[in-house]
RNA sequence: GUGAGCAUAGCUCAAUUGGUUAGAGCACUGGACUGUGGCUCCAGGGGCUGGGGGUUCAAGUCCCCUUGUUCACCCCA
């Protein structure tokens, strides 16, 4: 029979690796806790209308990204390629926008795109993403920042970059995009020049024009407009307010002006926090101002901010610094003989109940293996249970650490036990 | 969708210029006088050399195709 695999981009996710996902899940719980955020579950199908509305038709992650099939009933449906939709579309949908304001959720869960796979990108991951509607003021862009910031401080994650820009809105940008049109097709020698892909982006997304990396593009755009130059008043005054807050509060960052969010909702407020650690997907989380979203979608006029960091990305960069411990043990059960293993069942039973982590040997196993059995899972205490022991109703007590043991009455184990908890083995996991 | 590299045991890797029954370490299982772990020693299981085709007396090794994988482009978390 052939051996099934997982998908093309698609990964078990198993151990160790699990136990530090486990570690950085609950820490950013913790730490969005502490900024008012409530996880909101969403589902993985929508109907795919919701992602084309919301992140737009021309954007790469509609146009060739997404996972769409058909219902039973004929229905389009497609796996979520990012979770900002839903929440908005759950905030409408249960006119959520009724409930105290600020509305402050938070997500976790897979996404889905269909792109070729390579360091930091699969076609199906994880990400922690957070929505902060109903404020439109700038500190709420930089708290947002900030909470990102905490959280990576939280995990100990060196050397982040936070990069920010303003992209505008719908009055500012479009003004900006025609400079910018204007800019390349001034001379139809300059037009020609552009490589292929930036044709393209000339008319599809022309601030993609600036991003290129073909040099003879990146000659091209020199003296090329700037958004500066270009936003209103307002982004203007929001986007300086909103540096002004992370000055505040000591945050680092770089400006860079080449950030062009690939989802079309964006205004405003654009960031990522990136590192050099990662390959060429170099962001490990990203996220901006979207406040015409939630009035797109049909709820009330509603400003937004939002972020999601890429789990995978996040874990890559937290292998080997990021102490993750499995818990052993406390009480392993060596058992000789069916009247034993029945002794053995009933008294871990009890331990279990009372929230201790115990484990029973195999009873047709010799004692000696299921010693060594014991001492593989690191188990801090073993209790030997015997017939000499069933006979005189006592077990025997084993330290594996301390190599001691003692003969215990069957009603004295309790006790050996109580006040041992924090003797727990814990082993360091190692991740090579 | 495009380009390049790589596919040998669960993992990390060996295998002369193509040349016998494809090896090692780790891991796993068992054993070293019958009721005492870690260390050591011994043994064992496990590979159609990713799949298919071709060249050859002979292919893990050379050629082609395919699939997977890695990295990069595009784009993005």
């Amino acid at each position: 029979m052939k051996a099934y695999s997982t998908l093309k981009g698609v990964l078990d996710i198993l151990q160790p690796e699990i136990l530090l996902w486990n570690k950085i899940e609950e820490i950013t719980r913790a730490v969005l806790q502490n900024f008012g955020y409530t996880e909101l579950r969403i589902p993985i199908i929508e109907s795919t209308e919701l992602f084309i509305r919301g992140i737009g038709e021309t954007s790469d992650i509609v146009s060739k990204e997404m996972y769409t099939f058909n219902d039973r009933a004929g229905r389009s449906i497609s796996l979520r390629p990012e979770g900002t939709a839903s929440l908005v579309r759950s905030y409408i949908e249960h006119g959520l926008n009724n409930t105290p304001q600020p509305w402050k959720y938070y997500y976790i869960g897979p996404m889905f795109r269909y792109e070729r796979p390579q360091k930091g990108r699969f076609r199906q991951f994880y990400q922690i993403g957070a929505e902060f509607l109903g404020n439109a003021a700038p500190v709420a862009d930089a708290e947002i920042i900030s909470m990102i910031d905490t959280i990576f401080k939280a995990l100990h994650l060196p050397d982040v970059t936070v990069e920010v820009n303003t992209t505008g809105c719908r009055l500012c940008r479009p003004l900006y995009r025609d400079a910018l049109v204007g800019f390349f097709t001034s001379e139809a020698s300059k037009t020609n020049m552009l490589c292929d892909d930036c044709k393209v982006r000339l008319v599809k997304n022309p601030l993609r024009v600036l991003d290129c990396k073909v040099p003879t593009c990146i000659e091209l755009r020199k003296g090329a407009p700037l958004i500066t130059e270009y936003v209103c008043d307002e982004c203007r005054e929001h986007d300086e307010a909103f540096k002004g807050f992370l000055n505040e509060i000591d945050i680092k960052y770089v400006e860079n002006p080449e950030i062009v969010r690939g989802l079309d909702y964006y205004t405003k407020t654009a960031f990522e926090f990136t590192t050099e650690h990662l390959g060429a997907q170099k962001a490990v989380a990203a996220g901006g101002r979207y406040d015409n979203l939630v009035a797109d979608f049909g709820g009330p006029k509603t400003p937004a901010v939002g972020f999601a960091i890429g789990v995978e990305r996040l874990a890559e960069l937290l292998r080997q610094r990021l102490d993750v411990y499995v818990c052993a043990p406390l009480i392993f059960f060596a058992v000789l003989g069916k009247e034993a293993q029945r002794m053995a069942f009933k008294l871990s039973t009890r331990y279990r109940q009372a929230g201790v982590y115990t484990e029973i040997g195999n009873a047709l196993h010799t004692l000696k293996n299921q010693l060594k059995r014991a001492d593989k899972m690191a188990a801090r205490f073993v209790i030997i249970i015997g017939e000499e022991e069933i006979n005189k109703n006592a077990v025997i007590f084993k330290d594996l650490v301390n190599h001691t043991q003692e003969e215990v009455p069957l009603e004295g184990v309790l006790g050996c036990i109580k006040g041992k908890q924090a003797a727990y083995n814990k082993q360091k996991i190692n991740f090579s």
